[in-house]
DNA sequence: GAGTTTGAAACT
DNA sequence: CAGTTTCAAACTC
């Protein structure tokens, strides 16, 4: 009932890359435009098994996106944005998507933000 | 709503 | 690791 909750439309990933922003946020999808989706509470094997997989590729894979200097002292990783033709000035970049400065983690061309 | 652009995620 | 491909969201019209 809450008509802003994000929802993917996701066709090719059946909802178990991190490409789903539901499956990377750990959330199951419902009223989402999914096609085929095995993110749904009904998969719970194939999703676990997506996430280990994940996982063993990139540790932290699923830590937060965007991490404060205060937890990047504490020993969190911090990422940052790769943009070449935005900017960071639009929401593809994922710095300015989270109303945050581009950092030296970052390796954006061209940067205003 | 359809088509394009973009860069993370995935793959090789 | 670097180059390439895939993918779905952001964007444009
Ligand atoms: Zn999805
Ligand atoms: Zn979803
Ligand atoms: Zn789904
Ligand atoms: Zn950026
Ligand atoms: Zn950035
Ligand atoms: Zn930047």
């Amino acid at each position: 009932s809450d008509s802003r909750k994000k929802v993917c439309s996701c066709k090719k990933s059946r909802c178990l890359k991190l490409y789903c922003e539901c499956f990377a946020a750990g959330e199951i999808c419902s009223g989402c435009k999914c096609v085929d989706c095995a993110n749904d509470g009904d998969h719970e094997d194939m999703r676990l098994q997506a996430v280990d997989t994940i996982k063993q590729r990139n540790n932290n894979a699923f830590a937060p996106k965007i991490v404060d200097e205060i937890q990047q002292d504490k020993g969190m990783h911090a990422r940052g944005c790769r943009c070449k033709k935005s900017h960071c000035l639009k929401k593809y970049c994922e710095c300015y998507q989270a109303g945050v400065q581009c950092t030296d983690k970052c390796k954006c061309e061209e940067c205003q933000n």
